[in-house]
Order: C-alpha cells, then sequence, then structure tokens
DNA sequence: ATATTTTTGTTGTAAAAACAACACTTTTTA
DNA sequence: TAAAAAGTGTTGTTTTTACAACAAAAATAT
C-alpha cells in the first residue's frame, strides 16, 4: 500500500496494520497530494469537506480578516491534523488558509466519514477517534500557549513570553525558532517594523542575541 | 444514585444509564462539590489531580501571569469540563484557576482514570471518550474565537469583533454579554479604563449602545 | 550569475494604549 | 438598612504602537 510508512509513522494511525489502514483509507473517502513550498493546501472560505493530516513536511495555518491583516494561527508539523473541531462545530467553509512551508503530502479525508461512528464497522475506527483525542488536545494547548503570549501588553512582553516558551521546551538558552521575522509579527500580532525594532533594542540591552532564526535568551538578565 | 438527573443532562454523560454511570463515578474516584459565587474552583499552581465538570452554575478560568495581570482564559456554563488537554499534556500542576461565578456544582473526576483504558473494562468508558472528544472540540472552537478578537489591533476592533461574534450567537442586535466589563476587558487583555472610554465613544459615535450587560448592535453603521 | 522579489532594520510621525488618580454608582455584606 | 467593597466612567500624562517610507540585505527565480 502506498505510503503506509507515512500513516504507520503518525499518531491517528499509528497503531494500524496495513490491512486496517487500507481499509480506512476507503471508508474516509481519502486523497493524497503533494504541494510545493508556499502553495495552498487549503483556501479560507472555501467549501470544507475534508479533514487533512499532513504527512510530509509542514504548514502554516492563516487567517486574512475583513481589514486585509494576516494572522497565524498555529503551525502544522508531520503529524498533525487540522479542520476537527470545524468538523464536530459543523461549519460549512475553512475558516482558515493552510499554506505548505515546505514540500509537502497532505492526506484528505472526509470529515463526515471520519467523525461520524463508522457504518462499515471498519474495526480500527474508534481507536482513530481516540487518537484524534489527543491531537485536539494537543492544538489546544498550542492555542492556549499562542493565547498566553499576545494577551500580554507590550511587545517586549509578548517577545519574551513567546522566545522563553521555546526556549524551554528546547530545553536550552540557544534556540532556533520556526518563523522567520514577518512570520513572528504575525503570530504575535504585532506590527513588523515595530517588533523588528523592539528586537534590536533587546538585542542593545543584552536582553537576547539573535540571527536569522536563531535565538540566545539570557534568561539571567530577565529578573 | 445522587445527581443523576444532573449527569445526565451532559454531554459526556449523556448516554449512559444510572448503573452505568454509578460505576463509572467509581471507576473515575470522582467527588462533588458545591461552591458559593466567586469561590475558587481550581487553584492556580495546585497540583492537579482531577478533570472537573460543571454540573451547575459556572465559572471563569483565570490566569494571572508573573507581573499580576489577570486574563480570564475562557467561560465554563454547565455541562464544560476543565483539565482534558492538561492531563494529556501531562502537566503536572494547574495552569490556571477557576472560580465560579454563581453557586455552582462540581464534578471532579481523577484524571488518569479518566483519560486512560480502562482495565476494570467498565462499559462505557469508549462512549465517554468520544463524547469527551466533542467539548474538547468546543474548546477549541472557543480558544480560536477568543484568539481571533484579541488578535486585532486596537481596542474598538477587539470590542467590534466581540460582540459581532456575540450578536451573531444570540442571532440579534440586542443581546447579553455574559461579562461585566470589567471582565470584558480582562478577557480581551486590555486595560479596563481605556476600554471603557473605548465604549463610550463608540456610543457617542452612534455605533453601539449599552447598559450593563445588555447592549445593542447597530451594524448598519459598521460599514 | 544576474535580475527580481522578498525580507529586514531603521526612522519619524501620528495614533492609540496603558497607567494612575479620582468621584460616583452599584452591589455585597454584616 | 447602613457600611463596606467592588465596579464604572472620566481625565490627563506617559509610554507604546501602528503606519508609512525607504535603503540594504537576503532569498528566489531566470
Amino acid at each position: 500500500m502506498e505510503y503506509f510508512e507515512e500513516l504507520k509513522s503518525t499518531k491517528i494511525f499509528n497503531s494500524a496494520t496495513e490491512f486496517e489502514c487500507q481499509a480506512m483509507m476507503f471508508c474516509f473517502k481519502t486523497r493524497f497530494k503533494t504541494f510545493d513550498k508556499n502553495q495552498s493546501i487549503i483556501k479560507q472560505g472555501d467549501k470544507m469537506e475534508d479533514i487533512i493530516l499532513i504527512l510530509k513536511g509542514s504548514g502554516n495555518v492563516e487567517n486574512v480578516d475583513s481589514l486585509g491583516n494576516i494572522s497565524i494561527v498555529m503551525q502544522l508539523k508531520k503529524g498533525d491534523v487540522y479542520g476537527v473541531e470545524s468538523a464536530y462545530a459543523g461549519d460549512e467553509y475553512y475558516k482558515d488558509s493552510v499554506i505548505a512551508t515546505d514540500k509537502s503530502l497532505v492526506l484528505f479525508m472526509n470529515k463526515h466519514r471520519l467523525i461520524n461512528p463508522c457504518e462499515n464497522r471498519c474495526k480500527r475506527h474508534d481507536l482513530v477517534i481516540k487518537n484524534l483525542m489527543r491531537l485536539v488536545a494537543e492544538s489546544n494547548i498550542k492555542l492556549l500557549d499562542k493565547l498566553n503570549h499576545i494577551s500580554k501588553k507590550t511587545t517586549r512582553e509578548k517577545l519574551l513570553s513567546y522566545l522563553s516558551s521555546v526556549s524551554e521546551k528546547s530545553k536550552s538558552n540557544y534556540f532556533e525558532i520556526p518563523f522567520n521575522i514577518t512570520e513572528l509579527a504575525n503570530y504575535l500580532s504585532v506590527d513588523r517594523s515595530a517588533m523588528s525594532f523592539e528586537l534590536s533594542k533587546m538585542k542593545k540591552e543584552g536582553l537576547i542575541d539573535y540571527d536569522k532564526r536563531q535565538f540566545h535568551l539570557f534568561s539571567n538578565k530577565l529578573k
């Protein structure tokens, strides 16, 4: 079966055999599709038919509001899904776009087939739902994390909250962030130039050092 | 069985019989507890043992950061749970407080017992997990909603984004918000006095009208 | 390898927000 | 029902932000 190895390595299909996977692929009416960097995997406003699973590569969930402001809602890595909450909420249209940030392989699964109890009684469906639960819980954590950062009043506080959290996750004061500067500004919902200015200021003050996506946080200076 | 009616009316236990509920109460090592308005149901930083379910009343999930700023993360209503994501993430301590906003009845369920496959093979456990999934998905939606509001640049935009969303949900331009003014400021992460000032300004401009928690949105004026 | 596009840092200016202080109102409590 | 506490609206001041514009650097495409 094509792509079985990729499926096997995700949290959602991890415990299924090749045969079971094949049955589910049929049951969920799946399609595999590849995307180049910067291609749209999902377009905000399009009719929502599928829940997607990233099998290779990565993507950004982006939202454009009525004034044209772009916000990066969250990032998707290998094994992540997008659309589960919306499917449960019964949304008809995608509320965000998903843009590939690398060459990517994506699995599209029919949302009704995936979240509703299976008439075909395909053996592993219940287990997949259980696995999905863990993924949705993780997505929740990501959102809470982001909320924590952007709830801060000043740009500096937002930056420090974000950088500290990445630093903590990587268990080091030296770490790489998964955004470029422009994207980080969109993620933190601040003006890019103002943020860039604030970063330089923090560098001058000896709070942080950085080059491209590489950061060093002088945590001893953060009283 | 005590409180069976309350359990029955929640999404998570909705499909279980009294006997099954009783078994699960034992299996999840549950405790029922009542709270007065403004009492702490959960204290940020306390050891996390339980996932809670609101059976009567309501509560606010609040987070206090290192600078003392209070943020209302989300609201919990009857049938809502708190702590599922943290349990999956393996958090040891509660990351937020939950404060009763009414006289409330709360069910405490041991987190390990709830989220792990059941050795006792208690019949309905799988179904409960599936129901839980829907709740976590809903909580996800709430967070995305909030994120949408506070990602806006100005206080006015935040207010309009929030008020529009409440208006939409209540399908009317006249609606009641579930916050007082101070709480709304904490929810939107803006300064209370500045927000109060902005609200008056919007009232003067004829964009909105309000009194206490009652709002009227003149949507025709919002270009 | 060169041209083109995108990203980045910097600046000045105008707008908006936070903060602090205070009087007044409403709600809670004893 | 009186006293205390909590919530609200308003104001002036200071700090911070957004916005616009531009040059330089880096990344991408041809």
